[in-house]
This record gives C-alpha cells, sequence and structure tokens, in this order.
RNA sequence: GCCGGUGUGGCGGAAUGGUAGACGCGGCGGACUCAAAAUCCGCUGGCAGCGAUGUCGUGUAGGUUCGAGUCCUAUCACCGGUACCA
C-alpha cells in the first residue's frame, strides 16, 4: 500500500473548529489498508451464488493513470460495489496490455529498452490505481508482454496454422523509403513519414492472416443475441462486416488470359457498363504496365501515399486506361478496362463493373476521364411517361424497344409533349447532373425492360448461371485480419522458415519462442532503430522441426490486438498450465464489459471472434465473450494558448488560468495566473498531450482524495456522453461529500437512535421517509439497469438537501433521520466506497466490508401519496396545475381541471371538443 | 469519402411522447466575521411588466400527434472509427 502524506493537503480546509471534519486522506488510507488486511476483492468460484463478472478495458501502461482510465475504471468499480451487494460473487480483475508501439517510441527517445519502460510504468500505474480505492482481485493481475501469457496465444497460433485457419498472403504497408520500415497508419501524416517526412510508399509484403471470414456469418448473427450491447455499436459492427448479395459477373478478356471477375450487387444496371475499373494492384493492371510504359508511370505514382482507408477514399479520383478490352457478357461489346485509385485489391475481387449511369463515384470518374454514361434504369415517374409516349406511338412504330423508339420520333410530332419533356429531363440529369442510384425500373436492356431490381436481378442471375458467365455469391466487406508486425515489442509469431520444407509451426514442445527483453544496447545507439530481432543474426538462427536442416525464426511480431482479445479468459484461470481452464466456464461470458467507444468495431470484432476459436478448441462452452457492453466517452477540457510570432501556439494548461466573467457569469476572457495577462481560449476538446489539457488524476486526488474524483467522474455526465473536467465541479463535490460528513456525524453524536414507527409519522416526517425511500428506487435502478450514474448522485445531492430543511428534532424525526443517513452510507458505497466505509462506523457499526452489508430495501408502503399534482392544458399549452387525490378518476380529475378558473379564461368563447386525461400526469383539454 | 454518434440556460447536464431547464458549477443579493476563507439563507433561460402574469425558447427547415427536446424527412456543425495508435 502507497503511504500516503496527509500533512499539508487543504482536502481537510473545512474543518471547523472543535468539529471533526472530513479528511479524505487519513479516512482513504484507513480503508484500503482495512480492504487489504481483509483480501476484501479476492474471490474464487462458489456455485452457490450467483457470479457477476465485471471487466473494465485493460490499459496500455504508457507511464500515469489519465482521466480516461479513471472514468472507465471507476464506472467499472461502481458496477461492481453495486453487484455485490447485491449478494453476487463479483470478480472484478486488472492487468496490462503490455505490448506496443509507444514503448518503441520511448525505447529510441530515452535510449532504454522497452521492457524496463514498461515494467516501470506498470509499476506507477498499479500504485495509481491502488490509490483510487478500485476492487480489484489483484491476485489475477498479469501482463501481457510476460512469456506466461503470451505462450498460450502462440500455441493456439500453431493449432490454426495447422487448421488452415492461418495463413501467409502478400498485403500492402505503407514504407517509408528513407527510414527504410513499415509505419503504422497513425504513422503517415499528410502522406509522409512521421520522423523522415519522406513521401511515403505502398509497398507490398508477406504477412500472416487469421481466417476471420470464416466467422463472418456467425460474428453477424451472433449480433442478435446481444440485447445487452448498445445498438451503435452492433450497427458499426453490422455495416464493418457488410454481407452484400450479389452476382459475380466474368468478362472474357479480349486476346484471352483469365477472365476478369466482379462482384456487383446492382447486376439490374448490367447494360449500363461502359467500362470496368482495376485496382493498382490487380493482374491485369500489372500485364498492361509491363506492355506500356505510360500506364507503369501511372501505377507508379498511385504508390505514392499510404495504405489507410480514410486517405484512400478521400483522395482524388484518378485512373489510366489499359488498352485491354473484356467482353460484355450480354451485348457481346468490347468495354475499356481502366485501373482507378479508388478501386481496393482487398475488396471483393479488386475489380468493378462501372455504370457511370447509376454510381456516383463511376460518374465522376467518367466525367473526368469522357466516358460514355448510359440509362438503364428510371424512375416509376419515368416509366409512365414513357408508357404514354408508347401509347401515342402505338400504331406507327410497332414494337421496337422503348428508347429505339423515341429516338426514331418525328420531332414536329412530339417535342411539345410533356411525357417527353420528362423522359429527356431525366436523361439529361444522369447526363450533365449526377448518376441515378435509385433501384427503379430498367429501360435500354433488351429482354430486361420493364424489370423491378429484384425481378432484373433474379432474370440475369438465371441467364449468366445458364450462360456459366456469372453465379449468386454473397460477398462480405470484412478482411481477414493480418496479424504480422514488423516490430520487435510484441509477441514473436510462432514459425520456421526451412528453404525445402517451407513455412511450419513451432513445435508445441518448443514454445514459447520467447522474445529477448534486455535489448537496450541496441536503442543507445540511437537513429533509425530496426527491431532488435530483426538485426540480431543469431536469433534468428534455429533447426527445422521437420527435416532437421539449418532454419530461421519468423521476426515478425502479433498485432497487439492479439493479446487484448482473450485476456478476459485468462484472469479467469490464473496459473493453469493451458490458455484457460474449466474456471472459465464459471465465471463466463463477461457480465459487463466496460471500455471506450472507440473500440467499437476493431478490438470487440476480434475480442468476439478470438472467443468462437477458443469455443472451437473446446476451452469456453459460450457463444459470445460478453453479455453486456458499456462505452463510456471521452473526458475532455478547455483549451487555452498564446499566439507566437511563427504563427504557431503555445498552449496553456488549464491549472494556470483564471476564467473572467461579466455580472451575467458569462465568460468574457481568460488571464495566465502567473503573469495575469490575457490568454486566447480554445475549444473544449479531448485532453491530450499535444493541446496541453491534460489534468493529472494524481494531483486531483492528492488535493481532493480519490471518493471526491470517483464522485465528480460519476456525477459531470452519464457514462457514454464526453465529460468535462471541470475543476470547480469537482469542488463542488468535495462540499457535498463535506456536508453528508457533518450530517452524519451531528446525528451520530446523539445519545440515542430510535427506530421508525411507520403508523406514528407525521406529515413531514412521512414526505422525508418518502424521499428517503423513493431515492432508494431510483439509486437501485439507476445502478443496476439504466448506468445513469449521474442522477443517482444528483437524487443523493436532493436527499441531502431535503435532510439539511428537515430540523425535527423529535423522537420519529430523528429515527427518519438516522434511517435515512444509514441508507445514504450504504447507496453511496459504490462511489466512494472509502467514506462511506468511515461512516459506516460513526453511525455505530462494527468495521466491516461495505459490499457484504445488503444494498437497503424499498418499503413499498412509504411511497403512497395522497395526492398527485396534474399539470393542465388548453390546445397542449401548460395553463394550471391541480392536486387531485391519489384515487381521483379520469372523470373528476377533468371536471377539476374545467373548473380551474385560469383554465375558465381560456376557454371563454370556445368550444370543448375533446378532453385527454393521462392519469396521474396531465389534462390536455382541445377547444376551437 | 464511408459507417456510427452528439447538438437543450453563462457552463456541465435533467426530462424513458405528457408541467423544458432536476442536480451541480458559475453569478447576484444577504447572514456570520474586525476582515477574509469556510459555512448558511434567498434569487438566477431570453424579452415585456412594479407585479400577478404574458410571450418566445431544446443546431436549422419542414412534418406526424390532443401534445414533440424525445418520433419522421431534409440539412448544418462537431466528435469517434475507417482494418499497422491502443
Amino acid at each position: 500500500m502507497q503511504n500516503i502524506e496527509q500533512n499539508g493537503s487543504p482536502a481537510g480546509a473545512g474543518e471547523q473548529p472543535g468539529e471533526h471534519g472530513y479528511r479524505p486522506q487519513a479516512v482513504e488510507t484507513i480503508a484500503q489498508q482495512y480492504w487489504t488486511d481483509q483480501r476484501a476483492y479476492e474471490v474464487t468460484e462458489d456455485p452457490s451464488r450467483p457470479k457477476f463478472y465485471c471487466l473494465s478495458m485493460l490499459p496500455y501502461p504508457s507511464g500515469a493513470l489519465h482521466m480516461g482510465h479513471v472514468r472507465n475504471y471507476t464506472i467499472g468499480d461502481v458496477i461492481s460495489r453495486f453487484q455485490r451487494m447485491q449478494g453476487k460473487n463479483v470478480l472484478q480483475p486488472m492487468g496490462w496490455d503490455a505490448f506496443g508501439l509507444p514503448a518503441e517510441n520511448a525505447a529510441i527517445k530515452n535510449k532504454t529498452a522497452p521492457a524496463a519502460w514498461t515494467y516501470r510504468n506498470i509499476d506507477n500505474m498499479r500504485g495509481q490505481l491502488q490509490r483510487m480505492g478500485f476492487a480489484y482481485d489483484w491476485t489475477r493481475e498479469f501482463a501481457t508482454c510476460r512469456p506466461e501469457y503470451y505462450r498460450w496465444e502462440q500455441l493456439m497460433f500453431t493449432r490454426l496454422m495447422k487448421k488452415g485457419m492461418a495463413y501467409r498472403k502478400n498485403s500492402v504497408v505503407n514504407w517509408d523509403p528513407v527510414d527504410q520500415t513499415v509505419l503504422a497508419n497513425e504513422q503517415v501524416i499528410d502522406g509522409r513519414g512521421w520522423r523522415s517526412g519522406a513521401l511515403v510508399e505502398k509497398r507490398e509484403i508477406p504477412q500472416w492472416f487469421l481466417k476471420i471470414t470464416d466467422y463472418a456469418q456467425e460474428l453477424l448473427s451472433g449480433l442478435d443475441t446481444l440485447p445487452g450491447w448498445p445498438d451503435a455499436v452492433k450497427t458499426m459492427q453490422r455495416n464493418w462486416i457488410g454481407r452484400s448479395e450479389g452476382l459475380e459477373i466474368q468478362f472474357q478478356v479480349q486476346g484471352g488470359g483469365e477472365p476478369l471477375s466482379v462482384f456487383t450487387t446492382r447486376p439490374d444496371t448490367l447494360m449500363g457498363v461502359t467500362f470496368v475499373s482495376v485496382a493498382a494492384e490487380h493482374p491485369l493492371a500489372l500485364r498492361a504496365a509491363a506492355a506500356d510504359e505510360r500506364v507503369a508511370r501511372v501505377l507508379e505514382e498511385m504508390k505514392h501515399g499510404g495504405v489507410s482507408e480514410a486517405e484512400l477514399e478521400t483522395q482524388e479520383k484518378r485512373g489510366v486506361d489499359t488498352g485491354l478490352k473484356v467482353i460484355h457478357p450480354l451485348t457481346g461489346e468490347p468495354i475499356p478496362v481502366w485501373v482507378a485509385n479508388f478501386v481496393l485489391m482487398g475488396y471483393g475481387t479488386g475489380a468493378v463493373m462501372a455504370v457511370p449511369g447509376h454510381d456516383q463515384r463511376d460518374w465522376e470518374f467518367a466525367k473526368k476521364y469522357g466516358l460514355p454514361i448510359k440509362m438503364v434504369i428510371v424512375d416509376r415517374s419515368v416509366v409512365d411517361a414513357l408508357a404514354e409516349i408508347q401509347h401515342d406511338l402505338a400504331q406507327g412504330v410497332g414494337s421496337d424497344p422503348m428508347r429505339a423508339a423515341l429516338r426514331g420520333r418525328s420531332t414536329d410530332a412530339y417535342d411539345t409533349s410533356s411525357a417527353v419533356q420528362v423522359v429527356d429531363d431525366f436523361e439529361r440529369r444522369i447526363q450533365e447532373e449526377a448518376a441515378y442510384t435509385e433501384s427503379g425500373v430498367v429501360v435500354n436492356s433488351g429482354e430486361l425492360d420493364g424489370l423491378d431490381y429484384a425481378a432484373a436481378f433474379e432474370a440475369l442471375a438465371a441467364r449468366l448461371e445458364r450462360d456459366g458467365t456469372g453465379a449468386r455469391r454473397v460477398n462480405w466487406r470484412l478482411r481477414d485480419w493480418g496479424v504480422s508486425r514488423q516490430r520487435y515489442w510484441g509477441c514473436p509469431i510462432p514459425v520456421i522458415y526451412c528453404a525445402s520444407c517451407g513455412a511450419l509451426p513451432v513445435p508445441e514442445d518448443q514454445l514459447p519462442v520467447v522474445l529477448p527483453e534486455d535489448v537496450a544496447d541496441v536503442y543507445s545507439k540511437g537513429g533509425g532503430v530496426q527491431s532488435p530481432i530483426k538485426a540480431d543474426p543469431e536469433w534468428r538462427k534455429c533447426a527445422c522441426p521437420q527435416c532437421g536442416g539449418a532454419a530461421e525464426r519468423e521476426t515478425d511480431t502479433f498485432d497487439t490486438f492479439m493479446e487484448s482479445s482473450w485476456y478476459y479468459a485468462r484472469y479467469t484461470s490464473p496459473g493453469a498450465n493451458k490458455q484457460v481452464d474449466a474456471r472459465a466456464n464459471y465465471w463466463l461470458p463477461v457480465d459487463q464489459y466496460i471500455g471506450g467507444i472507440e473500440h467499437a468495431i476493431l478490438h470487440l470484432l476480434y475480442f468476439r471472434f478470438y472467443h468462437k476459436l477458443m469455443r472451437d478448441a473446446g476451452l469456453v462452452h459460450s457463444d459470445e465473450p460478453a453479455t453486456n457492453l458499456l462505452c463510456q466517452g471521452m473526458v475532455i477540457a478547455e483549451t487555452f494558448y498564446r499566439d507566437n510570432a511563427d504563427g504557431s501556439k503555445d498552449w496553456i494548461n488549464p491549472a494556470d488560468v483564471e476564467i473572467e466573467r461579466d455580472d451575467k457569469a458569462r465568460v468574457i476572457g481568460a488571464k495566465l495566473k502567473s503573469d495575469g495577462q490575457s490568454v486566447q481560449i480554445g475549444g473544449t476538446e479531448k485532453m491530450s498531450k499535444s493541446k496541453n489539457n491534460g489534468v493529472d488524476p494524481q494531483s486531483m486526488v492528492d488535493k481532493f482524495g480519490a471518493d471526491t474524483v470517483r464522485l465528480f467522474s460519476m456525477f459531470a455526465a452519464p457514462p457514454e456522453q464526453s465529460l468535462e473536467w471541470s475543476e470547480a465541479g469537482v469542488e463542488g463535490m468535495a462540499r457535498f461529500l463535506r456536508r453528508f460528513w457533518r450530517e452524519v456525524t451531528t446525528h451520530a453524536s446523539q445519545p440515542d437512535h430510535p427506530v421508525v414507527d411507520p403508523a406514528a409519522l407525521d406529515a413531514g416526517q412521512k414526505a422525508l421517509r418518502r424521499q428517503l425511500h423513493e431515492t432508494i428506487q431510483k439509486v437501485g435502478d439507476d445502478f443496476g439497469r439504466r448506468h445513469a450514474f449521474n442522477t443517482a448522485i444528483a437524487a443523493l445531492m436532493e436527499l441531502l438537501n431535503a435532510l439539511g430543511k428537515f430540523t425535527d428534532m423529535s423522537e420519529q424525526g430523528r429515527a427518519v433521520r438516522h434511517e435515512a443517513l444509514e441508507a445514504m452510507v450504504l447507496l453511496l458505497n459504490p462511489v466512494t466506497p472509502h467514506l462511506s466505509h468511515a461512516l459506516w462506523q460513526v453511525l455505530g457499526h462494527a468495521q466491516t466490508v461495505l459490499e457484504n452489508v445488503p444494498w437497503p430495501a424499498v418499503d413499498e408502503r412509504a411511497l403512497v401519496r395522497d395526492s398527485l399534482t396534474l399539470a393542465v392544458q388548453v390546445n397542449g399549452k401548460l395553463r394550471a396545475t391541480i392536486e387531485v387525490s391519489a384515487g381521483a378518476t379520469k372523470d373528476e380529475a377533468e371536471a377539476m381541471a374545467r373548473a380551474h378558473p385560469q383554465v375558465l379564461a381560456y376557454l371563454e368563447g370556445l368550444t370543448v371538443r375533446k378532453v385527454i386525461v393521462v392519469p396521474g400526469k396531465i389534462v390536455n383539454i382541445v377547444a376551437g
């Protein structure tokens, strides 16, 4: 336990002379010591009680706790303590997501080994978490960078290789030609490497992949079994997985060779194809480049820039004609093949049929390069117009297709026809303004004319399947998970390459492949540092497990999402001699998972996928890893700055700034405390180093105590929303806790605590007691079901305000107050456990772990009201309120409302048409 | 670009289709004090009015409904993700 400085803290400043005031530092040290001595939060499997596994996303050990961690872990701790007070066997573990890029960056900067930096950070952050008073079972803690942990994911990977679920293929990365390294997307800024400033290039290298696409359908359907997950997350995952039904269509290449395959969800537009677009890495593009230097040059230019989707999709649309032609499967006409920089090799077949008339991106491309646009889909209204024209033409023109008929029309006869106008306008818009992308009715397509989307789809599918030029197919947006990283500080990929036997999994008896940690000398040289295991020729040398010949190890490491995909399961099985053991099936699935919304797709999808891998390996029995998910918002703060002469900005920390206001409390400016000169006010943004608006949790805990910091982070906003840090707001929480402390200690100094006799209460006592039980009901619902911690705390504040006004010192008055204060200590315990621990004793109870004391029960009889206030509206506008007895009928309420003088004034001269009475809420009189 | 979210007083926010602004911060006035801090009490959305009260008001423009911050359509701004940040 950390040693706590108790002197020199202003937190006890509110102490009155002669009164025992609230001193959070002392209170918190004592409570934490007690929990540690009692081993209060260590748990084991207990089949006799309902279990509750409450899990917060494990932190990356970046150096120090930040407010985002504090918020995340406070939410988890409140839920854990609340569930324990409901009698559940609660597991709340904590650990470290210890591999990752920042450790290598810090190592380069500080010339140390990533491991040493990481372990130092973990020690620091563990101490900070303990100082927050979180109820973790620390016996289950682990860091994912330890071989005892990662050996099991290496084992899983080698087994997946044997099953064919892990495979190797080429894929594109960001390449920094100056530093000669692969860059993460984050390290590419405006198309340049963040250190070298060199223009980034795309480069293909062989990498390992996990076949997450084999589970695409299950990952999609599984979302329907998760009512406890936010809809936003489920929708994002559905869209990310991106199931679409369409046709895969073959285009023969003029001059022979493999046919070109495209996938489309709009086969109804097939007759509108005027060219096809392929990715720069597509075989046809490469073939064209080999034959044509001009094409080769454009492909070379397309290699500039990074590989992120955001960058690819927002860059200017560019293309080049390959000179190659493919044959349209219906008409037999030659169609030009273009390379387009917006076609992704990794999605679908790396080629798309371009229908500029009915796809906006193709339309823009066609406009830019002067390619033809064909109208083959029209709106219903246009069909009606066409029918009218056809009727007019019926006798003379016969059965020509509709557009042919139109083209052959006599100008004299039809120029004034409004139907012709409608059709011409529609076609002009497609030619000149924008593609028509709705699924309307097919035209200009021979036998498909007049069909709607579904009918055209079916007709074409049948025809192409008969011809052998196409087939129905389900396509997924989801791509296989690339798990290779060309970095040092990660879990070594357990693969051996042998010149004669190929890529082989490291035999199980040779696992783990241990990452050497003592590599500081590599970093001490400075400069562009290569991965120490890539730089060391000895490390990779090994014997081929198959032929025994000289072989080499894989020097790439796993994506760090690999470790964070199964840690939740390992917490259940500390010390197990396999990935997880039978204990996992007691605890899993996780009952409540809590983490940032930024993980909505990647982490949470890999987490679900890995759970299914473990299930299929027989390790766990459930289908999904977590039944309930809460995504908390960011922690943000005001920014302040001064402009420098060179146009840059000096960002100033909010702690050093004083706000100036006018007499209506509006902010009119800000001054730096140290020099009294004004500073500019920037926006409210996510706490970050770059904007210098971070508030250090440790300094807040030192100043106010952990309970106050916990209380503020739960009160200031609902958990899903962003939370704006405000030190004045924190002071408000400290005031509330001091008032509560005073209320309890003052009350406890009375010699006796009488018991409530419900039959003997007067109106005032009854009212307070009703408010108490309404509060118990609300807090339980807000904590347990709604996760609306802010409104629960507001209700407790209201109750304390009411207690402050309740001066009744009679026996029953004191009895009601005692009941209220005892309940409040328990209701606040999940949020402010140290304070509650202390005040529980002040109220005369023996020292105890408060989570073992049952949650206060609602006394239904105390909730009964004698009368209710109804709002009375006239034509939907509030005009009066009336008091009705609790048992009043609708008719009685209506009569009373209509008799109200204020209402009568508004009804004068009007006839009442209708009266709506919502019992207990409102009477609305509709009159005119 | 695409996917998801958010938008309410001076500020953080409350209101699960039924009295918009609970609670907290800030501000104003008062009590206590030699004074200050702390604490306590009262007021505090805009406009008009001495007041009772009226009127406007939940990003913007429409719509549904007896009734809309809440539901629908369009639109704007900001935030998150976009497969190698974690």
